[in-house]
DNA sequence: CGATCAATTGACTTAGCTCAAAGCATGTGG
DNA sequence: CCACATGCTTTGAGCTAAGTCAATTGATCG
């Protein structure tokens, strides 16, 4: 919970405004693999504390895994809209801290402090614009440039790293990775394996990836300038 | 003009917000063909009051034909952020009356009236979910499928169509459209070839379609049912 | 009516998917 | 602490959908 209130907007001469939407927050830990239950009722707004997740449908029968929407992590604000719009769920990746709040309520209080708002809104229009960025490029990037692209966001994400080397775990399955760019795993694999040649980047074990240039990856991707943190 | 201020949530009880939200749009009108001139330093919020246009990337060496990132019509308000975060420019397809508001001030002033500022969010809120859903399902759809998905987005857009037969003219080209999905020209027109043969629509000239049945081009475009309005 | 550019159609190539088998991690039980 | 079993990952061999190149048809506008 204090992380989430570190991640408001500060010096709005408004605490109480935190108290209060502290106290509508539901916290809740999951367990690595849990999801959390959907509900029908209401949009939620959920705040990762710790740990990594993957927004997904649910597995159907023509898709055995369900489709990735997005992976999020400690410090992310994400909205779950109700079921009725398509009944995507949040996965655990890892043990997760995570904290709930009814989206009607939320926005309620932060109407008090129009900053919090502005700032939400802020957010939200920079997440829709380099969505619809990705989204578009997408549609026209190769299975390697595809892979290039998710190594470089998740450099950004977890390692906090845009330009040299650097090294991290990635908290989710190949399976989970190809879901999230449109690939099948073994498709996944290969690129891997091709970067790897390419002396671009090495392998430890199932997750732990060692990046040797950020930027090589970035310009493999086809990304112009702008950084997105998906 | 009259156009935007329809567009505002009704019943605030703060019409002189919306005064001053006109006070600082700039009307502008744009010939077929013309593109918005970008402005490097200050994010804008465009009002669409009549006619169609593309966001796209200006063309490139490596993309002859920039890529689109959406499709707009009147009585979209969409955000168009300045250059420093991928230089997307915005395209009349025909010609168009826009209104243009610098971002800044413009939330300065909704900020005066909460209602307002909350109504732009959780418009935003929405728009990301379905940039999100879309971006992840096109990466696992195959040309058949994206052109059925964006041929029902144009009935829900252009005729306000979800469900029977229903006939509208496109105003885009073949190109725009493939650029759009990730899919060349040659692929859009045989795919459409295709539905055509298969009895689900009809065309007439360049632009002018014709779907016999949208509720069916939205299950070949694998839609489980949320209405999404790109 | 003719010129021009968009759209269609065809032939061929290729990136990525499918099916199938073999290697490795990771976790469990002895 | 080691052996084994399970399931993830890698690698290999075709196959198919979509891209590329090229030629033709058709629409729109001067």
């Amino acid at each position: 919970m204090e992380a989430f209130r570190e991640a408001l907007p500060v010096g709005t001469g408004a605490a109480p405004i935190a108290d209060r939407l502290c106290a509508i927050g539901y916290c809740l830990h999951l367990t690595k693999g849990d999801q959390l239950a959907p509900d029908a009722h209401e949009d939620r707004l959920v705040f990762i504390a710790h740990g990594s997740a993957k927004l997904a449908a649910p597995p159907a029968a023509d898709a055995p895994s369900g489709q990735v929407l997005a992976f999020h992590f400690g410090g992310d604000m994400i909205s779950v809209l109700r079921q009725s719009d398509g009944d995507f769920r949040l996965f655990a990746l890892s043990d997760c801290d995570i904290v709930i709040f009814p989206a009607d309520r939320f926005l309620d209080i932060a109407q008090g402090d129009p900053a919090v708002l502005r700032s939400v809104l802020a957010r939200s229009l920079q997440a829709l614009h380099r969505s619809r960025t990705r989204m578009m490029q997408m549609g026209h990037k190769s299975a390697q440039q595809r892979i290039a692209d998710f190594l470089v966001s998740m450099a950004e994400r977890l390692a906090d790293c845009t330009n040299g080397p650097c090294a991290f775990a990635l908290p989710m399955s190949r399976r989970d990775i190809g879901d999230s760019l449109g690939l099948t795993i073994e498709t996944v694999s290969r690129q891997l394996t091709e970067l790897r040649e390419a002396g671009l980047l090495e392998t430890e074990g199932r997750s732990k990836v060692c990046l040797s240039d950020v930027a090589a990856l970035a310009r493999i991707a086809g990304r112009q300038s702008g950084t997105s943190t998906n």
